[in-house]
DNA sequence: TCGGCGAGGTGGTCGGACCACTATGCGTCA
DNA sequence: TGACGCATAGTGGTCCGACCACCTCGCCGA
């Protein structure tokens, strides 16, 4: 029969925030507009407002939509930041070999930013780069010296100009994802090398040296990167 | 008070979500296990059965749970393939400049994809490479062609041995990401210079040449972000 | 004119009911 | 004795109706 007017494809939920995905990818909802009610939403497409409820629940994790209580549901403005949002879950599930596949992966994009960053930056930012690194070292304080160590990376790759990849990079340093590499790194006594490799990151962006810039950032990813590998495998 | 029973952190939903997320990262829920019925659940946090399902919904859609109709809940497996598919969305929803630069993101990471490859790829892939690249030329039906294109690449990030990687690479190359922008690209008439871009790659792989692969590769994606780039711009 | 307050509308939560599907075990049949 | 098939209990999926917490905006009064 082919009834268009009923695909019957997959539960009812997954049929609606298929179709709200639908009307933004057409156009028909713009970044920022309002949604009609739940409830009429879900007369609408012949539904009870439990699942148009799911369906949205689904949706506003997924950083598309956003409810604001006792208002309505809105487009979010789909930047980068909104939608990569959810990539840092990706790290904080991740064990064992996943996460050096993780580490990887941060550091070919790392790497890029900073090289794109050594050739963008600007003077603000690069202050802003210097104070980070300066606060890293004068601080014993392991919450903030991560603090500035994410802020430090964070910066740089804002410089780079490309959202998507610092967004990205974003969540690939999430708190967690840091904070549990960090726990056992610092007990080999790695940290003066750490500060060295910051220090040769800055250095490279400072004389605009997108190649020294590469080298420095992917060496100290990769510096975390091997020591995790040996802690895996035998 | 800070009555330590009640957090109230925002919404009911949003607690749940976070507690069976916390679970997870504790290792107090193994993949593949199956979790208690959501009635339980609820019972468990103490809230209704809606808001449960709505957490539970929150996590399918994020790749982490699965919802076996008739069976029960369970854990994925974790693996970069569940938990990055909504990658694609991301893909799927962005528009203008922010396509620019996902493609930036993905020639960065498809280019060390391939260079990796050719120093890994086994014969038996590379066959496979071999079979996509020659279906792709023997077929005028784009809608077979594309899909030629992306096996061939897909089979190129798979012999690179990231997982992690090859799925981001997926997501970036969702069916609806290329679709779109082919469209416009065959007009210009710049099919066979695609064709002989994958040559170039292919025979990257098959003479074990990483740096002659991460050329190709960085070329091909290019083409289409340079083109994507004077599409919009004035 | 401006301020505050109230009513209506919105998302958030709850409880219960029923349906669709799966899995298990028991009984039956060859 | 074995395997098959069906009944059944249990699961997720859907729907309904009610109430609550919060925001918005317009009305009313000072």
């Amino acid at each position: 029969m082919d009834d268009e007017t009923a695909p019957q494809k997959g539960t009812v939920t997954q049929r609606a925030i298929e179709r709200i995905k639908a009307m933004i990818g057409e156009g028909r909802l713009e970044p920022g507009q309002r949604l009609p009610t739940e409830r009429d939403l879900a007369a609408q497409l012949g539904m009870s407002r439990s699942s148009m409820r799911e369906a949205i629940r689904a949706l506003t994790v997924l950083g598309v939509l956003e409810a604001r209580h006792g208002s309505g549901i809105y487009v979010t403005q789909l930047e980068a930041g909104d939608l990569l949002e959810t990539f840092g879950v990706v790290a904080d599930l991740s064990r064992g070999p996943r996460l050096v596949e993780l580490l990887e992966v941060r550091r070919v994009l790392e790497s890029t930013a900073t090289a794109l960053a050594a050739a963008r930056i600007t003077a603000d930012q690069l202050a802003e780069v210097e104070k980070h690194l300066a606060a890293m070292s004068a601080t014993d304080d392991p919450e903030e010296i991560l603090a500035h160590d994410l802020a430090f990376h964070r910066e740089i790759a804002t410089a780079a100009g490309n959202e998507t990849m610092a967004a990205i990079l974003e969540g690939l340093s999430s708190r967690t994802f840091r904070a549990r590499v960090w726990r056992g790194y610092q007990e080999e006594g790695a940290f003066a090398r750490t500060r060295r490799e910051h220090a040769a990151i800055h250095r490279a962006l400072a004389t605009r040296d997108p190649e020294a810039a590469r080298a420095a950032a992917a060496a100290h990813v990769g510096e975390v990167e091997e020591w995790l590998r040996t802690q895996l495998g035998p």
